[in-house]
DNA sequence: TCTGGGGTCCTAGGACCC
DNA sequence: TCTGGGGTCCTAGGACCC
């Protein structure tokens, strides 16, 4: 494959505004914010339009203060359902011009155009695609152009709403360069705090900084950033990456800081719950689950687990989650709950290995029916089609079952 | 400016195995 | 009884992004 690519960033401006301003004319040129829990004490805005920006809003700004610095402002609860659709028409639209894009998140993608580049000039591409997003869906975006990924959405940032910008390996020097480093995609308070410790504040900076410094304070991360701030990045566009989910999540920010352990059972009562909706969504089940605890004071915890067999069922992730709440939970008062689950794999792949504690446990002296009954209530109707591998040496030290029931279940 | 909810990737120490 | 070094997995926490 030639190194030379062609990449564009399509960059959605103000994305959930934009679509409901899209969904009702009327909203379009007034200042309009999406925010979560608008009606609780902790709602905040998550995105809103240039036009409330020009009034001093901004995303994790708290609603109500939202509403005493902007009075007019329109306050929409977020329906991601319509966005998730607007996002689709958005992705197939750019698949019409190839099938090389990546979504990056539900308004943002790569697209490698390096193939239709030998026909037609990028910058015709841009200004059509940004075009017709815009005329069939009503939708504003950025676009940025550049030989990478790394370049092309630090281009697509530099001018919005309705931008396209060519960002040139020969013009780095120039229009990167100068840019203090909490610019740079990658960089946060953190990064650059360490970063101006060691007198690196421009991206410039960093592109001449020592490599073996900055590894050092750093890790790969440094060695990583310094060769992305002199244009260097071989990421490829992978229209695959979609699909490989790594964890399912969720949590949720309690009205006020809770004690009350019934309450805090009921939130990991709901979390399982909506983390299962979305594991059965995409046919995924995980062997590890996480829990994430909050405090008053913002302090972050996770307990986490890794289990000997798939959960997927609401009420398996709510036993290990409380398990995992008891053994961490000091009765301080809580502001967040979390529930994750990780090392995921389809369901359909799914092997049971009964470990000879949980042979034991389900298989003690129960008939075959029986056993069958009880694994089908722990893993799920439908499983035992599937297919269950059973650990080798689990039942060979086992003499109650035959290696034909073994076999069975294999069908 | 007192901060939601969805993620990904990285680090570092300890357990365990060869 | 005391001694390496490498690899992998697990756990907890942190940084970052949209």
């Amino acid at each position: 494959m030639g190194s030379t690519r062609i990449i564009f960033h399509v960059d959605m401006n103000s994305f959930y505004a934009s679509v409901e301003q899209a969904y009702n004319p009327e909203l379009k040129g007034k200042p309009v914010a999406i925010a979560g829990n608008a009606k609780e004490r902790r709602g905040i805005i998550v995105t809103s339009s240039y036009e409330a920006r020009a009034k001093g809003i901004y995303t994790t700004m708290n609603v109500g203060e939202a509403k005493r610095k902007c009075p007019e402002l329109i306050i929409l609860p977020p329906d991601f359902p319509k966005y998730r659709e607007a996002s689709k028409a958005m992705f197939s639209l750019l698949k019409q011009y190839t099938e090389f894009v990546e979504p990056v998140s539900i308004d943002e993608g790569y697209i490698d155009i390096t193939e239709l580049s030998k026909e037609r000039h990028p910058i015709e591409i841009a200004k059509e695609i940004q075009l017709r997003i815009l005329n069939e869906l009503d939708l504003p975006c950025s676009i940025g152009i550049a030989p990478n990924k790394f370049l092309a959405k630090t281009a697509s940032d530099m001018k919005k709403p309705m931008g396209i910008t060519v960002l040139r390996k020969r013009e780095i020097a120039d229009k990167l360069w100068p840019l203090p480093v909490i610019e740079m995609h990658g960089v946060g308070e953190s990064t650059a705090k360490k970063l101006a410790s060691l007198k690196i504040h421009t991206i410039g900076d960093l592109a001449k900084a020592n490599e073996g410094l900055l590894k050092e304070e750093l890790g790969k991360n440094g060695v990583r950033l310094r060769l992305r701030a002199n244009g260097i990045d071989s990421r490829e566009v992978d229209p695959e990456s979609v699909f490989d989910t790594k964890s399912v999540g969720n949590s949720t920010t309690l009205p006020f800081d809770e004690t009350d352990l019934s309450k805090l059972e009921e939130t990991f009562q709901h979390l399982a719950e909506r983390v299962a909706e979305r594991l059965d969504v995409k046919k995924l089940c995980g062997t590890t689950i996480s829990i994430q605890i909050r405090d008053a004071n913002w302090h972050n915890h996770t307990k986490s687990k890794t289990l000997q067999n798939p959960v997927y069922l609401k009420n398996d992730i709510y036993e290990e989650a409380i398990k995992l709440f008891r053994r961490a939970w000091d009765g301080t008062p809580i502001r967040l709950l979390g529930v994750t689950i990780s090392n995921v794999q389809d369901v359909k792949n799914m092997a049971l290995q009964l470990s000879f504690d949980n042979f034991e446990k389900y298989a003690k002296d129960e008939p075959i029916f029986e056993l069958i009954n009880t694994i089908e209530k722990k893993f799920g109707k439908g499983l035992i089609q599937r297919g269950i591998e059973i650990d080798k040496k689990t039942y060979a030290s086992k003499t109650s079952f035959s290696k034909d029931f073994l076999e069975d279940l294999k069908e």
